[in-house]
DNA sequence: TCACTATCGAAAATGGTTTCCAATTTCAAA
DNA sequence: TTTGAAATTGGAAACCATTTTCGATAGTGA
């Protein structure tokens, strides 16, 4: 993961060229994946989503993109516990569509939540800036999960 | 991971038993450690740990037992993005020891802050209230996590 | 004591992810 | 154009944390 450093603004193009990388026909494939689908792709799902239109973009390639994408911050590795990464495009903590997740730890069932999302955001903005100083950390990103069991899983067993 | 549920009060002993649990020699020397070590340990990181004293423990015994603590909620499991799960203690929200974690994604170095802690806690128990209710999930634990570059690896080239 | 489980450790298997490598593509400078 | 260095590729093999399997052992209640 080389050349990490390079969060500017712009968008997807742009920003892959100002970065010193190419936006390649595999890598615009799995953007279009991306933006297309709803949310939590595993890099399997995305393979396989591409494969009939790129049947020569490999597995390897996947992961090796979303790799590039999310050290741009073009796109959030997610975990739900599963062992298995899932992506997002990201869309910044002010984003029209910024949720947060609520996971069943029995049947990994994920559900994306907006609401409180805006205090949930003021206080994360706050919290983020006094971290930053504090410890001197960059703070990029952040991860706000609620775990527990679904409504089937509750009554199951 | 079977017989989940059995969220009691009460704790350690006494918990594991009325679980239809028995508190052997082998997990009661895996909380020790988990209870003795400053958080964020992997199972492997407990089994050598364990290991002088008890050469008899082996790594799959810390992985069963770190899952029937889990689901006790007894411990937390952790993901820091590095593939390798760590655990600690758990010390329920309002706990003396409550704490966020400052992910580097860099060098993978963790803080734990508890600044802003309070805040946190309580926007997040209404939260955790409202989602319950809306979704009907049994919410039992969350995970609140920035990332970004520490000190050091923000400038490491 | 006698079943009936829970639990055990070691070894093998699993499976997502990374690494390796040789071939190909891209792009800017000549 | 031509050219060469750097970026990118796919497939196979490697990696490695975690799970599963399996046969054996130990607790527990009757």
């Amino acid at each position: 993961m080389p050349r990490g450093e390079c969060q500017g603004q712009g968008w997807w193009h742009g920003r892959f060229r100002g970065c010193g990388y190419r936006l390649t026909i595999g890598r615009e494939a799995i953007l279009d994946v991306l933006s297309k689908a709803p949310g939590h792709l595993s890099a399997e799902d995305i393979y396989i989503k591409i494969h009939p239109g790129h049947p020569n973009v490999g597995l390897t390639t996947v992961y090796r993109t979303l790799d590039v994408l999310s050290s741009l911050g073009m796109v959030s590795k997610l975990d739900f516990g599963d062992g298995r990464a899932r992506y997002e495009l990201a869309e910044g903590p002010k984003g029209a569509h910024h949720h947060h997740h609520l996971v069943c730890t029995d049947c990994n069932k994920v559900i994306d939540y907006t609401d409180f999302i805006d205090e949930e955001v003021e206080l994360l903005r706050e919290t983020e800036k006094g971290l930053g100083k504090k410890y001197n950390f960059k703070i990029t990103n952040h991860v706000i999960q609620f775990y527990g069991l679904c409504d089937k899983c509750i009554h199951k067993k």
